[in-house]
DNA sequence: TACTAACATCGTTTATCGACGATAAACGAA
DNA sequence: TTCGTTTATCGTCGATAAACGATGTTAGTA
């Protein structure tokens, strides 16, 4: 209740964490993130080849996924380097590692509900 | 190239992801598994009052983490229990385990490209 | 200058999301 | 059975997302 301190704080982690969620919720995000994991060094359009979709489309996504923080991107010629950004992953790494951890410590079963109160 | 084979297994592999990432795309669903991580018990519709949501519409944000699997709910007298579903959330986890493990390996700096071919 | 290559952006169409109020469904209790 | 409580579903709206082709931009090269 109330609690209206942290509340904006949280917040604000509670749109970023959701922001770079939403910048993975499309196959092609991910697959486009698998990509450049495969590959340590830079590429340039090859990534519209392996995803199969319009030049433009392609372009859109590699724009959410840059925005989002999760890849960036370098001029270099007449390409563009891209790259995985892993620090703009961690805030959503936290939150899932916190998840999971709990869920080994202490959520053994489905837990057991207080009908109390 | 091709690699007609893995494709369509890596391809459902990408949804699956994607699914788990979508489901968490929205600050009121964080704010519920960030609710939900906080009290290892059940609770029932609390949440509602957690949110500051429609009844109606904090609903339909459980149903979409229940449809990711992230959440499972168990009917309990006229409540509902809701708990956390650490399972669900493991494939998007798994991946950006990959991306920060390569991250700090690998990529020190922005790696170099090759403009090479 | 003109041409080409590699990305980005624009404009449009279609689909999905997010929020709400209203209503239904389930079920224990009176 | 009727009532009240809790959650789910429905219908609708505006907003956003996704996809494409067409066009724009930038810069190297002839």
């Amino acid at each position: 209740m109330s609690a209206s301190t942290t509340n904006s704080i949280e917040a604000a982690e509670e749109v970023t964490v959701a922001n770079v969620a939403r910048a993975l919720a499309h196959p092609a995000r991910i697959r486009i993130v698998r990509f450049l994991l495969s590959r340590k060094n830079c590429i340039g359009g090859d990534i519209v080849e392996e995803i199969g979709l319009a030049q433009s489309t392609v372009s859109e996504h590699l724009r959410i996924l840059k925005a989002a923080g999760v890849v960036s991107g370098e001029i270099e010629r007449p390409r563009i380097c891209y790259s995985l950004n892993p620090a703009g992953l961690a805030p959503l790494a936290e939150l899932l590692r916190e998840v999971l951890e709990t869920g080994d410590e202490a959520r053994t079963d489905h837990a057991q509900c207080e009908p109390g109160s």
